[in-house]
DNA sequence: CTTATTGATTCGAAAAATGAAATAAACTAA
DNA sequence: TTAGTTTATTTCATTTTTCGAATCAATAAG
């Protein structure tokens, strides 16, 4: 027999806004029509729960049910909604496409990044094809003072706006080579200013090197990061810094990409009718 | 100037789940990254709820921000959702059918795709009998600027949307009929407008010839195309123009299943298990 | 005519969403 | 700089929704 609880967690733990989506995902995942008994095997719900979640669903015509009322599908307003996703992604489209060139041309896995809270952000990664490789998924986030953009981002920070934001939390030691000394952080980072790149050198990970630059930003500051990631293993500090160039144009044309948004308000009705 | 209360009926009214889904499908239709004020404005909702929902949404992984938080846009989560909502929609079944009954008609293998990101992706496909055959399976992506329905889909942006995701990457060469010249490009996407269907003569793979039409869509712009794929030994531009209102009725008749109610699939316990 | 199995409903307790108002932060202009 | 403007975020008492055990109903199976 099945066990209800063993995918609950899928599911569960959050608010139901998200349960919701969740039940969404998990129907999106399924290449036919299902029973609402279907879904509770499968998701370990209360069945009056996921009944009352279909019904809505059902009634906004995101889902909806065959003729006799057993199975329910994926509704018009659903499939709608996915193709409006997909049309309307070209910016991270975009954005991807000089990732993936990046990496087919240095070979090594690329990230772009963003200074969000107080912490780097996994805005995108492509990874390279070696075996080898360490598994960071866009999303996932990672502190700035042992990251090299988020070293890029406190850089160029004002020194009280650093101060506020380092006091906050102490500096976490991840290896030996993290920096958890303020003054040394400091001098790190007045180096990585005036080189306008910055390294980690296993200061996360072991074993993992990084390279990371910042995307040009009109304003001056910029929220955005570039980054190399490999295994020291089999990629050095030298190599790395031959990808240089390779990086710089990368995060030119992602610097282009982001400019010729537009943005806010003004740009409401202008794709719609498109 | 602006008009808080005209479009509130649009989000509001049922229960806060499907209000969440009625965000997602306004951000959906954006093509840009947003603010929270563009949100609130559109829809006339009180700023804190919106932000809340925006937090909420973002948390998940369903949506992003840019930098430090000035600008959502789609996440991986939702663009997953999107891409197995196109994939495995329970429609494909009767999809399948129409792709099955063109394929016999014409006798060379078709394909439905969509477009995401940057890429065509296959959402299915029958294969003809004939023992030679190009072998792309449903899931596999392919670049947009060298295949039939690529050309569609880019065909009918805005200028701003297809310059900004093909200025970010130089135009990859596959073929000698690769078009890699951004103007050439244009200038054959402005005839694929105007025909309506596009064509791709070798442009991706040697020795394959691609005839491809749009799925209509209710709401204008499309992101399901058509198209025959045969090999160019056997299957000419003539032969290919002469199946092209037999592709046109099978696009109808796909629009149709898109927009319309359930098919009664009978189909009883063979799913649950799955 | 039982007996499973699945779909639908009830309802009081618990949780979440709501949005006006206040606060904070970022940006602009003088 | 500083004052002024816009926008983002937090607070919190109130309202609304959800939750899910228990229950009932419908249907199918033996």
């Amino acid at each position: 027999m099945l066990k209800p609880d063993a995918s609950i967690s899928r599911i569960d733990g959050d608010t139901p806004n998200l349960r919701l989506f969740a039940l969404l995902e998990i129907i999106a995942k399924r290449d036919s029509p299902f029973t609402l008994q279907a879904i509770v095997d499968e998701t370990g719900l209360p069945k009056p729960t996921v009944h009352r979640m279909l019904q809505q669903l059902e009634n906004a015509e995101i889902l909806q049910r065959d003729g006799n009322g057993r199975h329910y599908s994926t509704g018009q307003r659903l499939t709608r909604l996915a193709e409006n996703v997909l049309l309307n992604s070209t910016t991270q489209g975009a954005r991807h496409a000089v990732l993936r060139k990046l990496v087919d041309e240095i070979g090594e896995s690329c990230n772009l990044t963003a200074f969000s809270g107080n912490e780097v952000l996994y805005l995108d990664r492509v990874e390279t094809a070696a075996p080898l490789r360490f598994y960071l998924h866009p999303g996932s986030r990672v502190p700035s003072h042992c990251s090299a953009t988020g070293k890029l981002f406190l850089s160029q920070m004002s020194p009280a706006q650093r101060r506020r934001l380092l006091a906050a939390v102490p500096l976490e030691k991840f290896t030996t080579n993290t920096l958890t000394n303020f003054d040394q952080l400091e001098q790190e980072l007045e180096r990585v200013k005036q080189q306008g790149f910055a390294f980690d050198e296993e200061e996360f990970l072991p074993g993992l090197l990084c390279l990371g630059i910042l995307i040009p930003s009109p304003s001056g500051a910029s929220n955005m990061g570039l980054a190399i990631q490999a295994p020291m293993m089999r990629f050095s500090k030298e190599r790395a810094l031959s990808a240089l160039p390779a990086l710089r144009r990368a995060a030119e044309a992602i610097s282009k990409i982001n400019s010729d948004l537009p943005i806010d308000q003004d740009n409401d009705r202008e794709f719609q009718a498109a």
